[in-house]
RNA sequence: GUGGGUGUAGCUCAGUCGGCAGAGCACUUGGUUGUGGUCCAAGAAGUCGGGGGUUCAAGUCCCCUCACUCACCCCA
């Protein structure tokens, strides 16, 4: 060891990492969700980490949580990449994006995205400042037709079942519902009242009692309609009869009841029980003006929300001059997949993909491993070679150390037949690198 | 950003009343010729988070600070 001192390695708090075995479990979850958004005709896009912060927070409010860029060297004054923040979603992104490329795109636009995003935010459980986001978007020209809304749950739910997961539900709500009704009741500040409604699985009913009637000043009479709304929870279009039954009127509770049905009729074909209507989620996002969604574990309701998302109207109003509604559905990966991590749960990952590793009996026939490997490699087969000439039990050691499958070894002299081994079984037998295939 | 908890070997953690820095796991080497996991033996490994203070003496007591962590906020 030399004097130098080192910098002691620190994990940085928020920002996960895993070992090559969990990595590789991570990277099949990755070609499943990509192969399911790609089965429904979704294209790829990615976005730059970075974008001017002026686009980020053309929506305002979440400034605090955005990580801005600067260079360590920069001249004092040069503020040139000051304007440059890490982008903390896809969506916002992909408004820019709609909007830049207009005229070479073609609507409806359909697209997924799957990259990191960043968000200044205290870390804790299920909560990091850098992770992967899995969005799918259907972004339109003045209207996008409804079926959509009932699409994207529909392939998150398929994406999902197709995951080695925890009990989840996706919960599926309208904002119309909700604002139309706390209309039809007088309210004067409908997104206050969503903000609070949001909360029940929190702070509860009473809770939320008290926010709406002590700091949005809210009737005894309104809150109570308000959280017997948020109460209504059902598989299927029954409980519209539910809503009306409560008497409250108005065109935009009228229409989002339609809107509702409308998706979860689409969806009727769905195993029971995995995606219902709860009329208490709303989305804290002010951009959602219809239907929202938000999936979680059924056993760890706190846990947060693994899949999120909504529709909303005129999104990309900010960057361009035509109206582009869009609905998306986003799938937390991250939080999902540490969630596993954390209780031991990802299991079976191989800490490489050899399949074979082909030993080197003494310096002098490294050639002949070389040339081993190079048929193997041919013939389809992921294949390594020992990195130097130890002893055959150290090489050995390697491989199984790895999780590699097998073990090949050339001849040890001249005229000598090749072996491989079977880690698994521990069996070795003379075999031909030409015409060797992997047993079932 | 606000409040609580925790910082000792790579990891998980002991460390009594202030008196020589410890264990398990992991790691390296060995248990003789060409074969892994088990077992046995030996070895290496620590600015005790950092700084200051009290003391003959501080991992231990006091102050400051940083990091991690839990909750709030907010969200995938």
């Amino acid at each position: 060891m030399s004097e130098q001192r080192i910098v002691r390695p620190k994990p940085i708090s928020g920002f996960p990492e895993w070992l090559p075995e969990t990595r590789s479990v991570e990277q099949r979850w990755l070609d499943h969700i990509r192969a399911g958004f790609e089965r429904y005709g979704f294209a790829s896009v990615e976005t730059p980490s970075v974008e001017n912060l002026d686009v980020l927070l053309a929506k305002g409010e979440t400034s605090q949580e955005v990580y801005t860029l600067h260079r360590l060297q920069a001249d004092r004054g040069d503020d040139t990449d000051s304007r440059l923040g890490l982008r903390f979603d896809l969506t916002v992104p992909i408004a820019r994006y709609v909007a830049q490329h207009f005229n070479e795109l073609v609507f409806p636009f359909k697209r997924y995205q799957i990259q990191r995003v960043w968000r200044g935010e205290r870390p804790q459980e299920g909560r990091y400042r850098e992770f992967t986001q899995c969005d799918i978007d259907v972004i339109n020209v003045d209207h996008v037709p409804l079926h959509f809304d009932a699409e994207l749950p529909r392939i998150a739910h398929e994406v999902l079942s197709g995951l080695d997961i925890p009990a989840w539900t996706i919960s599926i709500n309208n904002r119309k519902v909700l604002q139309g009704c706390y209309e039809g009741l007088g309210i004067d500040d409908p997104l206050a009242v969503i903000r609070a409604v949001d909360k029940l699985h929190k702070i509860g009913e009473s809770g939320v009692s008290e926010i709406l009637t002590e700091e949005i000043g809210l009737a005894e009479e309104q809150a109570k309609v308000c959280l017997e709304l948020a109460r209504i929870r059902g598989a299927d279009s029954s409980i519209v009869d539910e809503v009306r039954r409560l008497g409250v009127h108005s065109d935009l509770l009228s229409q989002g009841l339609d809107e509702l049905a409308f998706v979860l009729d689409s969806l009727s074909d769905l195993p029971s029980g995995s995606v219902v209507a709860d009329l208490s989620i709303a989305r804290g996002l002010d951009y959602y003006t219809g239907t929202v969604y938000e999936a979680g574990f059924d056993d760890d309701p706190g846990y947060g929300s693994i899949c999120a998302g909504g529709r909303y109207e005129d999104l990309a109003g900010q960057f361009i001059r035509r109206n582009l509604p869009g609905v998306g559905i986003s799938i937390g990966l991250t939080r999902i997949f540490a969630k596993l991590v954390a209780e031991g749960r990802i299991e079976g990952g191989r800490s490489c993909p050899t399949e074979v590793m082909v030993a080197v009996p003494a310096a002098e026939r490294r050639e002949e491993s070389l040339r081993t490997a190079a048929t193997l490699r041919e013939r389809g087969f992921n294949t390594e070679v020992f990195h130097q000439a130890s002893r055959i039990g150290k090489q050995i050691q390697y491989a199984s150390r790895k999780g590699i499958p097998f073990v090949w070894f050339p001849p040890f002299e001249d005229g000598g037949p090749h072996e491989v081994k079977d880690m698994a079984t521990g069996e070795q037998g003379q075999a031909d690198p030409t015409t060797w295939s992997r047993p079932v």
